[in-house]
DNA sequence: TGGCTAACGTTAGGGCCACTAACGATTAAT
DNA sequence: ATTAATCGTTAGTGGCCCTAACGTTAGCCA
C-alpha cells in the first residue's frame, strides 16, 4: 500500500528531476549545503541521511556540473569544504519549484484538509520510530567499529 | 516525507523477509499466484505490477526454492503455467504473517483510527492517479511499440 | 611525547527495485 | 499469408540503501 504510493511518487520525482539532470541525492545535498552553509561532506551526509560513500560520488557529480565547489579546509586537513556556486543555487531553486509542483500533482486526488492530515500521520509515524530507533541504531553514518 | 516513511518500511520489510530468504518480488508473486490460481507469467506480472523480465528471474528463484512449479501450457505453446507447491503455500502464509507483524510495528505510533485514516488517504491517492494514468500509460508490462 | 582511537574522505562492491532493449518463438488479426 | 501482437528470456541500466576496507589526519591520554 504505502510502497505503491512511494513507488508512484518516486517515479514522478525521477521523471521531473531527470529533465534537469538531477536525482534525489543531488537535491538532498544541495538543500543540505544551503541549510548548513559551507560544510564538510560528513556533515552533509549526516544532515541529508545519505551514506558518506554516496555523498562523495554525488558531490563529484555536482562539482562536474558546476553546482558545487570542493576546497580543502585549512583548519582540518582531513576535511573538504563544500560550497554552493551561483549556478548551484539556481539549480536548487529550480528543484524546489519542481518539488512543489510534484507535491501538488501527487496530492491532487486529496483535498487540502486531507493532505494536511496525511502529512501529520506520516510525521507521527516517523517520530515514533525515530525514538525507538535511536536506542539501538547509528544515525546515518558509517557503522561504528 | 513520504519517501522517508517508505524507506523506513522498506528497511523493515527487507530485514524481515531476509530471515526466510525472500524479498518483495517473491511475496508479491506468491500472492498473485495464490489469487489467480495457476497462471502465465505475463498475467502474474500484470497482477503484481512487476515487469515481465523481473517476473522471469523471480519465478526462477521461487522454482529453485521449491515454492513454485513451471509447466508448459498445452493450449498455448508460448505460455508457461505457474503453480504453487505446498511449500510455496507455506512460505506465503509465513510471509503473510510477517507482513501483519510489520504493519503492526510500522503503525505502532498511530492509533487504530489513525491507521485506518492513513490507509484511506493513501488509497484515495492511488485511485486518483490510476485513473488519470491509465489514459496515457500502459499498465505495467513491456512498453508498446 | 608517543600511541591508541576516532573521524574524514575515497574507492569498490552488493542488494533490491523499477525500467528498457532486443530476440526467438508462437498466436491472433487483417 | 502477411502483419501485428503476445509470451518468455537474457542482458543491462540507474537510483537508492548499505557494508567493507584503506590511507590520512586529529584528538585524547597515559
Amino acid at each position: 500500500m504505502l510502497a505503491r504510493v512511494a513507488s508512484l511518487s518516486h517515479r514522478i520525482v525521477s521523471e521531473e528531476f531527470a529533465t534537469v539532470g538531477a536525482r534525489g541525492y543531488h537535491y538532498r545535498l544541495l538543500a543540505a549545503i544551503d541549510e548548513l552553509g559551507p560544510a564538510s561532506q560528513a556533515d552533509l551526509g549526516r544532515r541529508s541521511g545519505i551514506y558518506l560513500s554516496d555523498v562523495v560520488a554525488a558531490i563529484n557529480e555536482l562539482v562536474d556540473q558546476g553546482f558545487a565547489e570542493r576546497t580543502a579546509d585549512p583548519t582540518d586537513r582531513r576535511r573538504n569544504v563544500i560550497t554552493l556556486t551561483d549556478a548551484g543555487e539556481g539549480q536548487l531553486r529550480r528543484l524546489d519549484e519542481q518539488m512543489v509542483q510534484i507535491q501538488k500533482e501527487l496530492m491532487s486526488p486529496l483535498s487540502d484538509r486531507e493532505s494536511r492530515q496525511l502529512l501529520e500521520l506520516l510525521e507521527k509515524m516517523l517520530k515514533g520510530h525515530r525514538l525507538s530507533q535511536s536506542e539501538h541504531r547509528a544515525p546515518a553514518t558509517a557503522p561504528r567499529h
